[in-house]
RNA sequence: UCUUGGGAGGAG
């Protein structure tokens, strides 16, 4: 009972969707928490099909269950399941509320979250924080400042994704003088303004804040790495994978992109190989970074050969498809995929319309599900 | 019950 949930818990957590599933099945009688243990160690190793085979199959379903198969969806950016299992839901609260205005704000515009969230019949400082967060993001500075200033209150969260904000807009100033002054720090808030640094350039006011910092945790370790990979200053970049006290895959896929985004193809399978083992993200980067440096071919190979695809893997192996002109590959895969997502669309649509093939473009525009 | 929100890796 207890100790085997307990089990399937811990393996979930670290990373064995096989093992947590094993556990799962030798247990019996289950109860409500072994079902949901196992539906977050699917969901958690990004498998989504797996999780939604077995939502299905339980017997009954509370709204914890509900709301992580809503997330699962939401964070494979699936419109179609995301707006269904909202509506099909028994009950909702606030978090099946944040999730979809997440959701909205990610795959929509501005105006329509900021209207749901005015719409919710229940929110709270999340809601808020998530929306911003999207914007932040993306670097809005102008439409964040609006939400900043109808939000009931500032927390260390919003003063931490507004310095990040700033930084991320190279008003490295404003940035450096609102940290200063917020009235309280921590490690995240640290981390945030020192990549924010380092990703737009500044790696000598990185490389300081970095120095003084009391401690200094993988993150941000790997976010300083992220910022020289990115600058190209490989040498910089491969002294901080050696000297980080752990690497871990986001440490060696980094680099592997690092490397593939400039150019040098050789460096990033070299450290694809050398990895004492591949997840779907550094799969997925190899097969882009194979298609971006002019090998097709050898892409699609990888792309056939890993051992499991999600939304992202398929999408990213539609956009380089149809970037490289090859519109019956893209139409391929495209139609091969277990459900599309907005970006698949828009990059098949893209496709067809380039190669002139208006009947085929608006059948998929047709087809796209619409956020409203 | 680390289901939604701020810091690091894949498509957009």
């Amino acid at each position: 009972g207890f100790i085997r949930n307990k089990l399937i818990e811990v393996y979930g957590k670290c990373g064995s969707a096989k093992d947590a599933r094993e556990v799962f099945d030798g247990t019996s009688p289950k109860d409500s928490f072994s079902w949901d243990f196992m539906l977050t160690a699917y969901t958690r190793n990004r498998n989504v099909e797996e999780a939604e085979k077995l939502f299905q199959e339980m017997p009954e379903k509370n709204l914890f269950s509900w709301n992580v198969m809503l997330a699962a969806y939401a964070q494979s950016g699936y419109v179609l399941r995301t707006m269904e299992t909202f509506n099909r839901m028994p009950q909702r609260d606030v978090v099946s509320w944040n999730t979809v205005v997440t959701f909205y704000a990610r795959n929509g515009n501005l105006e329509q979250a900021r209207a749901l969230l005015k719409d919710m019949p229940e929110r709270d400082l999340v809601s808020w924080k998530a929306v911003i967060a999207v914007y932040a993001q993306e670097g809005h500075l102008a439409e964040v400042k609006i939400l900043f200033d109808e939000m009931p209150g500032w927390d260390l969260v919003v003063w931490t994704t507004a310095v990040a904000l700033y930084a991320r807009n190279k008003r490295i100033v404003e940035a450096r003088e609102m940290f200063d002054t917020m009235p309280e720090r921590d490690m995240i808030s640290w981390t945030s303004l020192i990549t924010a640094y380092a990703r737009k350039g500044y790696m000598k006011e990185a490389k300081d804040m970095f120095e003084d910092i009391p401690e200094r945790d993988l993150i941000l370790w790997t976010g300083m790495l992220v910022g020289y990979a990115e600058n190209r200053l490989f040498t910089e970049a491969e002294e901080a994978f050696r000297r980080m006290p752990e690497r871990n895959m986001v440490s060696w896929t980094a680099m592997i992109v690092g490397y593939a985004e400039a150019g040098r193809l050789d460096m990033a399978k070299s450290f694809f190989d050398r990895m004492p083992e591949a997840d779907l993200v550094s799969w997925t980067a190899m097969v882009v970074a194979y298609a971006r440096n002019g090998n097709l071919a050898e892409s699609i190979n990888l792309f056939i050969q890993m051992p499991e695809r999600d939304s992202v893997s398929w999408t990213a192996m539609v956009v380089v498809t149809a970037q490289t002109g090859e519109l019956e590959e893209t139409k391929r895969i495209y139609d091969a995929m277990p459900e599309k997502t907005l970006a698949s669309s828009t990059a098949m649509l893209a496709a067809c319309g380039c190669s002139g093939k208006i009947n085929e473009a608006e059948i998929i525009f047709e087809s796209m599900p619409v956020v409203d």
